[in-house]
DNA sequence: TGCATTACAGAACTATTTGTTCGGTATAAA
DNA sequence: TTTATACCGAACAAATAGTTCTGTAATGCA
């Protein structure tokens, strides 16, 4: 990719970045987007059509990358009590969000934070019916298949929602530990 | 009340719900509701600041009503597998939704429903405390107390969701099955 | 290095939207 | 009937979205 894409690219994810940390996604207006940028109008439209497609841009970095690397991780292993704790795929996924990488835990605990943690839960179902499902592992004949994918990551995605609530007090094992606590029990082995 | 500004009030909710039943908050605008509603520009803004106000007091009239009587229930009564089943709050709650009053589930299932479903959420979180915080019944030694509220609401929620995704396939007794299937391991009695 | 390509800036422009103001009319309540 | 007030409609300014144009500067390639 051209230098010069790639640095207004990252100019404008930064300043919607910014932009959303500080007030709602519907306050946020395009002339603030690239007076904050510094790019000019027409550059802004050359790459985003909308600012829905810039927003929609924005989650597929900030989570692709997180999911993708989850994606790579040997699969099933996140029952806690069968001491392959370390392993848990959602502890691994607690630990990437406490790094903080691309300032993403400043939109999750943002008054924008439904759009990212809706965004996170669609990718995260995607991740779990292809770590689990296959497997067996939800195998649950009182519940539907697709209904304890979506409590699974519903679950999930609660449960960091209420860490960041938390200001993230908890450690990334305790909070598996919770995660594990309302989601085993569900669960045939 | 005047029983205008009733009429209008109602002429404004109503052209206001149709719209959203159809395309997404954000591409509506005043101007289409004042249209549809057949109000002046001034009346529309004689009852309500904003937009988002008026979304708000859409949603306070919607759950309003639906909360409150539930919070009129008898309290602690949800544990279906001791024979009170019929008592189960949430139960009520579901049947409630399927009588759709003021088409709530038109709203529900829109592709605005990001919007009610945290609103019904915020409205169960009360609920729930109020109906079982105070009766010892979230005493888990394993989970903060918040935890759990949040984790139960939410998962109501998610049930409400699954289950009209399903275009509410199911009957309300099987979908409360399902909700405790998932709560109740969770909880000590 | 020189050249063709492509990205960018900046300004101007149209159309839409928001929220307000004002004068006149109709409807409610007393 | 009278008084208060809710409503209408038009006009208004300001902000916004998205497009079009011209000129400039950076990039990648031969």
């Amino acid at each position: 990719m051209d230098r010069r894409q790639k640095k207004t690219r990252d100019a404008i994810f930064q300043a919607f970045t910014a932009l959303l940390a500080e007030k709602h996604y519907n306050q946020i207006s395009v002339q603030e987007i690239i007076d904050r940028a510094n790019v000019g109008r027409t550059t802004f439209y050359a790459h985003f059509e909308t600012k829905d497609y810039l927003l929609k841009d924005l989650c597929e970095e900030l989570f692709g990358h997180i999911i993708d690397t989850a994606m790579g991780l040997p699969h099933g292993h996140y029952h806690y009590s069968c001491g392959s704790e370390t392993d848990s795929v959602f502890l691994h996924l607690l630990r990437h969000l406490q790094e903080n990488d691309s300032n993403i835990l400043e939109l999750l605990s943002s008054q924008n934070n439904e759009i990212f943690l809706r965004y996170f839960k669609s990718n995260l179902k995607e991740l779990i019916v292809r770590q689990y499902a296959d497997k067996g592992l939800l195998a649950n004949a009182a519940l539907p298949d697709d209904y304890l994918v979506n409590h699974i990551s519903s679950s999930f995605v609660e449960t960091v929602d209420w860490w960041l609530s938390q200001n993230m007090k908890q450690t990334p094992e305790v909070m598996t530990e919770y995660f594990s606590a309302v989601i085993e029990p569900i669960l045939k082995f």
